[in-house]
RNA sequence: UGGCUCGUAGCUCAGUUGGUUAGAGCGCUACCUUGACAUGGUAGAGGUCGCAGAUUCGAGUUCUGUCGAGCCAACCA
């Protein structure tokens, strides 16, 4: 809808009056990513001698949800950089996809109904369609229809293809809420450059002996059937219970352990007391005998038991917990691994030297009712066998207890004794405690968290990963004229030729016609954990180890923002690799955002099934209110989900947008600033820019955002333009008008000017839209202008802000006597008595002109009072005209 | 059990190094369609700052204790 405003004309080209009633933003979205798209408006110079800011941009997970969480966090580390960028940096904004790892693979295995199975062969060019298209999940449930097997390769080809899809639409909706990212640094985790750059790092941590391999207990994920890392453990409240187990004891007695895990009782290598409890420590030193099993263990005192727990006497077992695995450590127990890689229990020989049964025939048919069935099956199956033998000395006593489970897995993690790869880091501990407290925390707090993992670390990194969809360990293994494997001394590739796939490429010396063969060698199939990778993101962005200009330009990065929850994995690994690496630091600031939660203060997550979606929320509000919410939240402070907040934002944008729309259409006049309250507004003004500057450059941008928009609300658009008005409108020929009027438009064009700077890195698209309309002249773009400064001001005489508190004050009284009278804001005022002290008429006298034109009024008769506070004034007696005529 | 964070108006949150009468927005109520904007404007009601002590001339702010919420870890036989 065209507007017929008097007010509105045609300056410089631009056709005010034809511009829309309000700001349009599906359209001005569109049009300004497809601007800045073609004018490389975000585009890194790496050649440019301009200092660098640069962001360790977190690569998000493609999973293919995308939730507001996404948006909060990565809307607020766009304000920054667009904040640094107007400060004239160089800024260096990258988006990485981490698009390898367990995640990624569930998905897969779920989109198209697949599973990589190893020894399948490959079939060249095999594009299956996405299984759930054509069916729903629950008609592909009801067919029990078989996953297909795919081999490792063409496994890999369709993670690279949903996760490409994917990545598509998050590359959509980053560009939809402004995100100023270098597409042109665009990376994936997976791709040649990462996988060069992760391989370099453990050649690296090879040559400084960082790294090692060894056969030993591991923790395990069942499900995935791979070994995971400490840090990827979280505990769950779970129901079990305790079960009263009654064991003989050699040569006479007995007693009865109390256990959660009574399908363990077959790798019972032991049984442990406290060395003073007076029950059992007649028993030390003695052997027990296990029910069913008739296998003889030691019973032995440990300082770790509790006496008050369960019945005070426990057994140990190849490996109920990491407790166990200490005992079997210090007591040289041997080992009885019952659980497999798959989770059910394997099958056993009863009577050999490993499992050393009193009875091995009765053992193995008590056995053979829980082999192979899970690890909750065969407790099931167990207790029941227990009790039909009379070994359970009570019924199980139900508890609710925290459990370990890998964060990504649906059962408990296993500790199984597999062969892995490790990054020794317990041993290093306090020097990283010392890296991350070089680092500056935001807030500053989040430290604590860091410290506080690392101090409780107490198993070194596991790295390598039983999978498929990952980063190859560059490694082979030779292989001896017997066939047996040679682990201890692993070839490693040159630099020159990675990244190298192990099971496909060939070490130096060999021939593929030598893989797997005895005198040959065999590829390592194991990958990387995919934090072994992310760990390197600075590395990555600053071509470590390929590119040493960039590196030194870029590396240490500016700041790492992330969330809290992943400090114990990935700022964690990031401060330990670049310490590892350089005795570095990784970035300068890391910045850690909070949670969104739902509105009932609840953290968002898929299975709570309260997860909104962004894109809705775009539609409504728009992009820049959106970013509003986003850019109001402070560091580390979790904030509910709240549509209020972005309607506000929205009318802040619009407002912006009206309020641009009317100071550009007076059009750029001859003259300076000469008003007392231009000055004085000024004189506010300029405070208001140090105070943004300054809360930005302590890391506190949503102070910036809030203040600046109360004082544009309260001080510009409510109460200065409404004052100046009176000396824009309509022709003035006057000399004295002229001045007064070009004074104001001065002051409104650098108001607005200043305040558009100050929004833009909140309001990307508001600020640019209106720029457009007047200060392209200044810079293509506002985001290249130059951040408002206290030298905007420079040239300006410095007015007295006493004159706009005073201004603002009898404006504001005058509208109340206004409101309570019931009358309109419009209603002329033929004589108003005021009443103030003597210093707050002086302060407004210069600003009297603009308060009366204002507010209507004709004529003041001043009361001078002492005993008023200061800018207090108090309507006395006021005499209304008659009602304006209405048009 | 330990560490950290939070507790201010019905709701969402500000409150800088202690300093007049504790602020904003939303919501609510009343009024006003004025020439950038009704996706607007003007005003009003609404709070013993979780609780109890201590320090101080003075505490929402510092200290101690306590209650409640959340997070991170330890324990988890």
């Amino acid at each position: 809808m065209a507007n017929t405003c008097k007010t509105f004309k045609k300056v410089d080209g631009i056709d005010f009056a034809a511009l829309p009633k309000n700001l349009e933003f599906p359209k001005v979205e569109a049009v300004l990513q497809e601007r800045w798209g073609v004018e490389g408006t975000y585009r890194f110079q790496e050649n440019d001698p301009r200092p660098v800011f640069a962001v360790d941009t977190p690569p998000p997970t493609v999973s293919g949800s995308l939730h507001v969480g996404h948006i909060f966090s990565y809307t607020q580390t766009d304000i920054l950089a667009r904040y640094q960028r107007m400060k004239g940096k160089n800024v260096f904004y990258p988006m990485g996809w981490d698009d390898n790892g367990l995640p990624t693979e569930r998905r897969v295995q779920n989109f198209f109904h697949i599973r990589c199975e190893a020894n399948e062969p490959y079939v060249a060019g095999l594009d299956l369609p996405p299984i759930l298209s054509t069916m729903t999940e629950k008609e592909l449930e009801s067919k029990k229809l078989p996953q297909r097997n795919l081999s490792r390769k063409n496994f890999i080809e369709h993670c690279h293809k949903l996760t490409h899809e994917d990545e598509k639409l998050f590359k959509k909706l980053w560009s939809h809420i402004g995100l100023s990212v270098d597409w042109s640094l665009e990376y994936a985790t997976i791709d040649d450059h990462s996988r060069k750059i992760a391989q370099l790092s453990f050649l690296d941590l090879h040559s400084k002996k960082e790294l090692y391999q060894v056969e030993a207990p591991t923790l395990w994920d069942t499900d995935f059937q791979t070994a995971v890392a400490q840090a990827e453990l979280e505990d769950r409240e779970i129901p079990g219970a305790f079960h009263d187990i009654e064991f003989q004891v050699e040569g006479g007695g007995s007693f009865t352990i109390a256990t959660t895990r009574p399908e363990l009782l077959p790798a019972c290598v032991g049984i442990t007391t406290h060395p003073t409890d007076e029950r059992y420590k007649k028993f030390i030193g003695k052997r027990a005998v296990s029910p069913l099993f008739g296998i003889s263990v030691p019973i032995f005192g440990s300082e770790l038991v509790n006496p008050e727990k369960g019945t005070g006497i426990l057994m140990v077992c190849t490996f109920g917990d990491q407790t166990d695995v200490q005992w079997w450590r210090e007591q040289k127990l041997p080992l009885r691994q019952i659980i497999g890689r798959d989770g059910r229990l394997q099958a056993l020989n009863f009577g050999s030297s490993q499992f050393p049964s009193g009875n091995p025939e009765v053992a193995a048919s008590h056995y053979q009712a829980i082999a192979g069935k899970t690890v909750k099956q065969a407790q099931k199956a167990i207790v029941e066998i227990l009790q039909a033998n009379g070994f359970l000395k009570n019924p199980p006593k139900p508890i609710q207890h925290a459990v370990k489970f890998y964060e990504k897995g649906d059962r408990p993690v296993e500790i199984l004794t597999t062969r892995q790869w490790f990054v020794r880091l317990v041993d290093k501990k306090e020097k990283i405690i010392e890296y991350g407290s070089k680092i500056q925390w935001h807030p500053e707090f989040m430290y604590s968290r860091f410290k506080n993992w690392t101090e409780n670390l107490s198993i070194d990194w596991c790295i390598s990963r039983q999978r498929f969809f990952g980063v190859s360990i560059p490694v082979w293994y030779a292989v001896d004229q017997n066939g047996v494997i040679d682990h201890t001394r692993p070839i490693l590739p040159a630099k020159e030729s990675l990244p190298v796939d192990p099971m496909s490429d060939v070490p130096a010396g060999y021939t593929e016609s030598q893989r797997g063969k005895p005198g040959g060698f065999i590829g390592e199939s194991d990958v990387f954990d995919t934090w072994f990778t992310s760990s390197l993101t600075p590395q990555l962005g600053s071509h470590w180890e390929v590119n040493p200009a960039r590196h030194r330009k870029l590396f240490p990065m500016d700041v790492r923002p992330q969330s809290h929850e992943i400090i114990r994995t990935w700022a964690f690994y990031t401060i330990a690799k670049a310490m590892l690496h350089e005795e570095k630091i990784p970035w300068k600031h890391i910045v850690i955002s909070g949670w969104v939660l739902d509105p009932d203060r609840k953290k968002m997550s898929k299975s709570k099934g309260n997860v909104v979606t962004p894109s809705q929320f775009l539609e409504e509000h728009g992009a820049d209110a959106v970013r509003y919410w986003a850019g109001l939240a402070r560091y580390g402070v979790d904030t509910a989900f709240d549509p209020g907040i972005m309607k506000i934002g929205r009318r802040l944008a619009m407002k912006l947008f009206n309020a641009g729309k009317f100071v550009l259409s007076q059009g750029a006049v001859e003259g300076g600033v000469s008003e007392p309250l231009d000055l004085a507004f000024l004189a506010k003004l300029r405070k208001q820019v140090l105070d943004a500057n300054r809360a930005f450059e302590d890391f506190e941008p949503a102070q910036a955002l809030m203040e600046t928009e109360r004082f544009f609300w309260s001080h510009f658009t409510d109460s200065y333009l409404e004052l100046v008005k009176g000396r824009t409108w309509g022709e003035k020929t006057a000399p004295e008008e002229l001045r007064a009027k070009a004074s104001a438009v001065h002051a409104l064009r650098l108001g607005l000017k200043t305040f558009l700077k100050i929004f833009a890195p909140f309001l990307p698209y508001t600020t640019e839209e209106v720029w457009s309309y007047g200060f392209q002249n200044e810079s293509k773009s506002i985001h290249h202008a130059s951040y408002p400064e206290a030298a905007d001001f420079d040239g300006i005489p410095v007015g007295d802000p006493g004159v706009f508190d005073a201004a603002m004050a009898a404006q504001s009284v005058i509208n109340q006597q206004k409101t309570v009278s019931k009358v309109s804001i419009a209603r002329p005022v033929v004589k108003v008595a005021l009443k103030a002290h003597p210093k707050t008429i002086e302060a407004f006298l210069p600003a009297s002109r603009d308060v009366m034109s204002a507010s209507k009024v004709e004529h003041i008769d001043w009361i001078r009072d002492e005993a008023l506070a200061a800018n207090e004034f108090r309507v006395e007696s006021i005499e209304y005209g008659p009602e304006p005529l209405k048009s």
